[in-house]
DNA sequence: ACAAATTAGGATAAACTTCTCCTCAAGACG
DNA sequence: CGTCTTGAGGAGAAGTTTATCCTAATTTGT
């Protein structure tokens, strides 16, 4: 698996909250329930996520989260940074901890233009583009819910 | 990380072996004591390889691991198959337990082909290949020792 | 002031990966 | 046959990721 299970929660939380009106807050319970995912976890993710400047988050009554200003720019490399920390960009397929162009793993020559077509793509997709893909209907942020139901609904829409 | 520790001390062991005279057993120590990683632990992986027909083992004197006949045309896809179970190659970025051409998740479309670039290049870096870049001596298999000493003794061999 | 709702944060449990240790089985060699 | 060497395999320790639970702090509305 490329991403760890925190990041994919973090990502879809993130476009969850950018398919949503701005400005007003998001409760955790929301999203977690539309993503089906463990609240307790998400919460968690959340609270970094405040920490990594990318959400607002508001207590009591009316509260929630809601994307900072600007947050819908974010792009999914901003968001793995917090999520799998520094260094994600950078290991080595093959575990070493000094491969570059100098010294290098024998996977690393072909390997470095791809994994450079990955950051490209990651830095492209930004939470707004992807609110917006998930906004017209073709794409699905979670999973089906009880069986094909709601395959076959969106193939008829 | 895109490879589990598994995944990669596996490769690593396997190309070693590729390395080293075809055909003579190579002991699980050697291969720890080169790539510096926990024997016992090493152990465990090189009897997955068996099972996965990749290797023959021998015990006592004389034992040790090596290739199966024709395992030199194996490709890290079919490593990765046995190390990290199958669907490693089919698993969605965001997580979904389904996410196809009919149903996608907002990422589908853009990664589908840089993934199939990736699943391509392990497909055609086989152990042969990767074991003769080896021994060309300008790409490593394993992490710097001490410090830059044996890369510079590898330059001057 | 009080009650209700909500996030913050600490402690800890559960699950999985990585790693270790010990005993057993098998082969080589005297 | 006995001994040494090696991998096989089971049990479980250690570390990390994922998940849960409880209490405290903060905000809203009455």
């Amino acid at each position: 698996m490329i991403l760890s299970r925190t990041s994919q929660y973090a990502i879809q939380a993130l476009i969850f909250i950018a398919t949503q009106p701005k400005g007003q807050p998001v409760l955790n319970r929301e999203i977690a329930g539309y993503l089906n995912v463990p609240p307790a976890y998400l919460a968690k993710i959340m609270q970094s996520l405040c920490k990594g400047n990318l959400l607002y988050s508001f207590r009591g009554r009316l509260g929630g989260f809601c994307l900072r200003e600007g947050a819908e720019k974010t792009d999914l490399l901003q968001v793995l940074a917090i999520t799998e920390g520094p260094g994600f960009a950078q290991d080595c397929v093959l575990g070493l901890k000094v491969c570059s162009d100098a010294t290098a793993c024998p996977m690393h020559a072909k390997w470095k233009p791809i994994k450079q077509k990955v950051l490209a793509l990651l830095q492209e997709q930004t939470l707004e583009k992807l609110a917006r893909a998930v906004q017209t209907g073709r794409y699905r942020l979670t999973d089906l819910p009880g069986g094909v139901l709601s395959a076959h609904r969106l193939q008829q829409a």
